[in-house]
DNA sequence: GTGAAAGCGCTAACAG
DNA sequence: CTGTTAGCGCTTTCAC
């Protein structure tokens, strides 16, 4: 029955003074002496105190604690920002209290709500929807909040809130051109939640190269993967059954690639030579031997780094409404799984450069 | 600057009565008469109450929020294992609070220290390590604590603490049996952390097996991995250089043995043909096809179920101190990393029956 | 049935 | 330099 620990009544007790000089002097303030405030930290050390967060939050000043909201950790692409993002926390002073909302607005609100209740002085949300009345409520209300990963689209909130996310539209085009350029003119889509603006821009941003070439997207050849893993692997089913049969597949994310990529091989089909695949996020996985996907990374631990550091200075610096908005470049990783180290691209598909890292937009 | 939301004050002015009047509504007291219990509910919901959990945690009931201390994220083992305890922390209306720490005891301290000053009502540690203090002062002073994954070692403490293992002798005998079976009899070894409960005692599963099979095991079979993907790289690097060359490699974790294949590959040597190899967690990653490694699975997302399930009847029913310590049996999965499919076992090599599936000990 | 008052542990005026 | 007082938002006796 946990005995209970010392309160800064005790302390102040034991070393004849009052609570306030204790406090004080726990806080380094220059009007407590050299002598009684090292006294005091003795004693506090003796006796083992530690101040209670609750109570100081409670008065006001703060409760130097955070939330971080993320689909689930069972999908791969959280746990490093997950990582990120407590790590960088408790360096700073603060606690993490991390929810899962297994992509239910239901579940994200009723976080949100514990949360807030809860004191935390600032909240990034990873799992958003494109239209997303909690978020919009918490942005509003002033409350600090950093979206990562996914972001909103409506507006004018969406100028107004804090976010670090990566270039769909770009990761997506990278991959699509890589793929043209290798020759496939028939590429089977596996999306992911489209109402999120990763699922949403990734399947646009596929979309967007097609129509540049004036190619028009099969719509037999789109199917919803809803970033899990079942639906991916059926959805890929699908398309392999499909008749021609594509001679690639794009997944939205690395672990519907997987999951499309067991589907093949189940199927006795060789990647590449009989069908390209590619995916999205750059999870470890897809760079073991023998797996070998082609995706585009995203700096996962990066971005968590980043949205908490931008949260901390809202929180801290109380900056004003300036809002920064991160848009990182993925990188391109190729491997092995679309054959161009078998084939290389077709001298007949032109090329177009991409380039640089991220870049920051703040007003 | 954060809008401030209504207190049970703003509450009790609008609906012209007292805050204990509100409390009291709020919590269903029979002393409320209904009709100013509803009116009371409705105003409270139209003003978008919430109570602070932070001033009821205060005053004393009990925060609501619980700690869970893991290694870290990135370590695949773990993201289940906290998703299993966020989610049904939420269920019962208790929010999670994760910290990391690394493997680094002083980490772990400072991130206890941090829960108890937050008032959290209990305490998961999946870090623990054999010997540490920062568990042993939690059990003595009768804090709600719950060890899973690793357990400490130091009696009379460790009779005294609720745990939730798999049982990583008999995994590790499974293992050897499975190899020796093949064959096997020169295994390179690489550990785990030897001052944790399952790195020790799967080191320890592998020597005793080879012990009562009257074999010594060759001190330069066994390399340190420490858990970590680098360290079980230069591991599997030195076992590999060994000559005569070691025929398995029994490696202490699936991410461990993850990090030997890339080695072993790297040396265009071929799995099982040239060399066998397990792992030890059942990671999903080991069950990809072409990657297939034969290891000893865990129910990670059970273990968090049960660890969370423990340490809120110990908060909440104040449960005496009867210990509740489950070892759960490791499921063997044979895949083909060992050559099992493509030679079957010795005939000359004896077999010993394994069995069920975990069992609660409780006194 | 309802309200007033005290107190949880801490901080921040305001006095001395 | 140090102590007294009040109050953060809520719950809980104890009166009415």
């Amino acid at each position: 029955m946990a005995k209970k620990r010392p309160t800064i009544k005790d302390i102040a007790r034991i070393a004849k003074v009052s609570p306030t000089t204790v406090s004080m002097a726990l806080h380094d303030h220059p009007r407590i002496s050299t002598r009684t405030r090292k006294r005091i930290l003795r004693i506090a050390k003796r006796e083992n105190y530690q101040p209670s967060l609750v109570a100081r939050a409670l008065v006001g000043k703060g409760s130097y604690s955070i939330g971080l909201i993320v689909s689930s950790l069972t999908d791969p692409f959280y746990p490093e920002l997950a990582q990120a993002v407590e790590e960088n926390s408790l360096q700073l002073g603060y606690n993490m209290i991390l929810c899962s909302t297994k992509n239910d607005i239901g579940v994200e609100k009723y976080c949100i709500d514990s949360l807030r209740s809860r004191g935390v002085d600032g909240i990034i949300i990873s799992s958003a929807q494109l239209v997303d009345p909690n978020v919009e409520s918490l942005i509003e209300g002033d409350f600090p909040t950093v979206l990562v990963n996914r972001r909103i689209k409506n507006e004018p909130l969406a100028e107004r809130v804090d976010y670090v996310v990566v270039d769909n539209f770009l990761g997506a085009h990278m991959l699509m051109e890589h793929l043209f350029r290798l020759g496939h003119d028939r590429i089977g889509m596996i999306t992911g939640l489209l109402n999120t603006s990763t699922g949403f821009e990734r399947a646009e941003g596929a979309k967007r190269f097609l129509g540049e070439r004036g190619l028009q997207l099969d719509p037999k050849l789109l199917t919803d993967g809803g970033y899990s893993r079942e639906l991916a692997s059926v959805a890929a089913r699908k398309l392999l059954n499909l008749n021609p049969r594509p001679s690639a597949i794009f997944a939205a994310s690395d672990e519907m690639a997987l999951a499309a990529r067991e589907a093949i091989l189940d199927l006795g089909l060789h990647i590449p030579q009989d069908i390209a695949l590619v995916g999205f996020d750059g999870i470890d996985a897809t760079g073991y031997r023998r797996v070998e996907i082609t995706t585009v990374a995203q700096r996962r631990y990066e971005m968590g780094s980043m949205a908490l550091k931008i949260l901390i200075d809202r929180i801290e610096k109380r900056t004003p409404p300036m809002t920064s908005q991160v848009i990182m470049k993925p990188d391109m990783v190729i491997r092995d799984s679309c054959g161009y180290r078998l084939y290389g691209y077709k001298p007949d598909r032109s090329l177009k450069a991409m380039n640089p890292t991220h870049d920051t937009v703040s007003r």
